[in-house]
DNA sequence: CGGGTCCTTGAGGGCAATCAACAAGTGTGG
DNA sequence: CCACACTTGTTGATTGCCCTCAAGGACCCG
């Protein structure tokens, strides 16, 4: 096995004083692997579009800090946004694998990104093999994010397909440890909300005081409290399983520690199912 | 590079005589490997499920032959249908990353499929490292479909829905070599289009005459015959450059080879953007 | 012939879009 | 300091896309 980096890297202190910590559930020993792959860390302004759809994209982007939208402008001017991306999360994986990005990603806050070229993530399949199988592998894990929402949208109706889109966004942010225990903050806007889930903007706003007066829960002040968690879950038929990789621990059956949410949690380090298979074909 | 295998493998003869060719156009050496790969070739009935929403999937499978979809089903009965599987394409991977597979996939046709388990997808990341990464590159395409198929559902009317649909099913099929040139055959009924798209059954009907009516696209007889190509695609909004990963060739410039659409066209072995930069890390 | 699947048609209604204002907060520059 | 633009949220009136319910027809098969 490689080396082990100091654990301090895993929870260093924020980049920003003040923001909630966005800790970054890597596995340590990938974490470095990972550290040596990004060349350059770089602030991105709230706002600012960081793939630009129809230009090249030759590279791929670890959302260290911040959050952002993937999307796409249709020609009569409509956006769909496609996903939210979070702390932790990679963008432009999608992009890369044509001539031209397909879709457009824009921050929401301001962020960090850490560029990760592509020559050097295939370099990692010579060099880190397994390191990179679990990265690949997590790439795959957007396909259930995005079928979510294709379910969601397609076949439920408007309260539902919002109060669905709040918890998701809560579940992720949670897993980064970016919630409190029934809310989180996030500049979270009634476009795009519409944009998000196909719906017009003076409909959202109908929909979100309903749910508000309902007692289910309230955006103010680019704050999400849910204030009915139980009710709000069951009535969105929300199951947070798609957000959950793979039982991280299926050795210790009375652990509860919170299952990790990171680019490797699909293959925790020497456990659970991945692990454990890799190690059975390693040399 | 790798010793070349017997080209005819690449074009060996349909298992079913009668039936189009299945040509899956995967690169012949990597073909080997893949065939070294998938343990067991598999006949599937239509109508079978593969992968049963709620139970363990410990392999990923190759639908050597044949048309499937992937599905959810909903508490209230509802059925969204998240995308359809066609020769060539991969089953299980999202599956797979979950302690139980979150949605069902089920055959609509006679089917062959390879079953890959999943040990030995991951011992490729050992053994062969670079065509591992081009196998995990691709599942990342999956996302561009599904990206797609949301914009759809989300900012689409229902007619230039179910235009872009049948598009895309005829592009994927043609990339395939299981089209004509402006028509194909398939199981698809009007429940499925409508579970696929978010709308109802009768609707669906109602458009389809329509589409019909307006010379644009006729379905009979399982036969889906697009009457006016550029008609239909200029109404459906439709780009299919998201069903092509990379301009397979950028050295011939003047060359008009078809791109190759399958697992590996992201990389194609030695030449394009990913062959290039892979090769330059090579040992 | 009965049953199944799939397609078709009609009537009626509701969910959600569109259009059009207006309010409130923020930042900007004169 | 205030006018102005801009963003975001809010409300009302009207329209229509598309759903639901219901029934019937065509076809295949045991």
């Amino acid at each position: 096995m490689a080396g082990n980096t100091p654990a301090a890297l895993a929870r260093r202190t924020p980049p920003f004083p003040g923001a909630p910590l966005p800790t970054l559930p890597i596995a340590t020993d990938e974490l470095a692997v990972l550290l040596g792959l990004h060349s350059a860390s770089r602030n991105v302004r709230p706002g600012q579009e960081i793939i630009s759809e129809g230009r090249p994209c030759t590279a791929v982007f670890l959302i260290t800090d911040g959050m952002a939208i993937r999307y796409r402008i249709l020609r009569d001017g409509q956006r769909q946004i496609l996903n939210f991306l979070l702390p932790g999360d990679f963008a432009g994986v999608t992009s890369c694998r044509f001539d031209t990005a397909l879709y457009s990603i824009k921050t929401l806050t301001h962020a960090v990104v850490s560029t990760i070229p592509l020559p050097k993530l295939f370099a990692l399949c010579d060099s880190h093999p397994r390191a990179a199988a679990k990265l690949f592998w997590s790439f795959a894990g957007e396909t259930a994010v995005l079928s979510e929402h294709l379910i969601a949208i397609g076949r439920r109706a408007a309260p539902e397909r919002i109060a669905h889109l709040l918890l998701e966004l809560f579940t992720r942010l949670q897993r980064v440890g970016m919630a409190e225990e029934r809310s989180y903050r996030m500049p979270l806007t009634q476009e795009m909300i519409s944009d998000a889930l196909g719906l017009s903007i003076p409909y959202v706003n109908r929909v979100l005081q309903q749910l508000r007066h309902d007692g289910l829960v309230t955006i103010k002040d680019q704050r999400i409290v849910i204030e009915n968690m139980d009710e709000l879950t069951s009535f969105a038929d929300f199951e947070n399983t798609y957000l959950q990789p793979l039982s991280s621990d299926r050795r210790g059956a009375g652990s509860r520690a919170p299952a990790v949410y990171s680019a490797f949690a699909a293959i925790p380090g020497g456990a659970g199912r991945w692990g454990n298979e890799l190690a059975t074909f390693s040399t």
